[in-house]
DNA sequence: ACCTGAACACCGTTCAAGT
DNA sequence: ACCTGAACACCGTTCAAGT
């Protein structure tokens, strides 16, 4: 028994699993950018060989998936449970917005995978199913609702991420006049803080509209904070 | 002068152009999907060298923008002309999201590109812009409103790609009963008629608020085909 | 059980050499 | 002006060999 038990003062050398490969990785995608991301850069910040990774992850698709799920897991959704349905809905989706727009660049990698091993997502999307049910949502209202509210909410991360000239037409403005007129109406605004107004405004329609539509009263006291 | 063109009788062997790359391009992800276009392929399938592409493209890069214009040039903005601002709106929206969707494995790539070098592109905005204008909007609401809807569509053409089993928690379950009761309530439903129908939803809540601010009255007769 | 080192089949891109 | 062919510096992944 004590015989395989690691001697007292050899140091742990088996150190690599699923959280420190993640952690590793996010760490070199938050500093040069996804396209860094490469087994080799990998395996250099956890001092190993890159097919010593393949011990621990099939592939580099399955560490992307333990990304997501890390990203996934930073999204808060604790207000279901301290305050009404729709304020705590807002507040989730704002919280979402806010951490796809932060890591946009995964957006394109992420929306497709599937949510089966990715417990902290799964995790994630009970607190806000749950909050939806007992606020009074039928069972079969809560899906079509998350979804609507994903589409809108990748949408508003993907324009987080829109570089500021996205719209230039460049040598193009003689073609699109109007529309070259209208871009440089914005010039010197905040897109980003034009992006978040609306984004308010396009939740409270869809959110409204749903709500109707499945039935769903609005709860007494609906904080807007 | 007559030295400088070519002699009858011999086939023109210089065919590379921007035209005939991107429709090569496309050709290859259609049939096998965007991780199949390669310089390599791409060159084969118009009997050349990969060396060869790079006396048309500066990059890859470049060629995936082409691709981008190719694709935003098949929107149809055309009711623009023919009908009322509002029914027009709704009519470039579900072209645009049917395109998106028919091309998701792009949006990733596409979203952030700029449009100065993107004729096709430029010109989709200004049938969208004009109308928009022409109908009554204030030029500065104009790039505001075109945000938030692209912000909906890319959303939307997003879930439309999601397969059935997105949100499948597999073993989970156990941890998320609620969720995996309400994703149960779907089982069977047509996720994409469910999408659909949501769109036009979040549709009307988006323009009919966002022309309420903006202090645009609807048009008069606004057909809702 | 886990890591190394060599190898494999690819990538995108460059560049001298040809016509 | 445009294409070829060889080369370069990478990729992700596999696998026998070690401990």
């Amino acid at each position: 028994m004590a015989g395989n038990r690691r001697p007292a003062g050899r140091p742990r050398t088996r150190i690599l699993n699923r959280e420190v490969i993640t952690s590793a990785a996010r760490r070199i995608i938050a500093i040069d950018g996804v396209p860094a991301l490469t087994m080799t850069r990998l395996a250099q910040r956890l001092s190993v060989t890159p097919s010593a990774l393949y011990n621990h992850a099939t592939s580099k698709q399955e560490i992307l998936r333990w990304i997501e799920d890390s990203v996934m897991g930073e999204i808060d959704a604790s207000a279901f449970e301290t305050t009404d349905w729709h304020t705590a809905l807002r507040e989730w989706a704002r919280s979402y917005r806010d951490v796809m727009s932060a890591h946009s660049e995964l957006i394109g990698a992420l929306a497709t995978v599937e949510v089966a091993e990715s417990p902290r997502t799964v995790a994630m999307y009970e607190k806000v199913a749950a909050g939806l049910a007992a606020g009074g949502w039928p069972i079969a209202s809560v899906v079509p609702l998350i979804l609507t509210l994903e589409s809108f909410i990748y949408g508003a991360a993907f324009n987080d991420h829109a570089p500021e000239n996205v719209y230039d037409t460049g040598e193009l403005s003689d073609l699109a006049p109007t529309f070259a007129r209208a871009v440089e109406a914005q010039r010197g605004r905040d897109l980003r803080a034009i992006n978040h107004e609306l984004f308010e405004i396009g939740f409270d329609a869809i959110v409204d509209q749903t709500a109707e539509r499945a039935g769903v009263p609005m709860p007494a006291t609906t904080a807007s904070a």
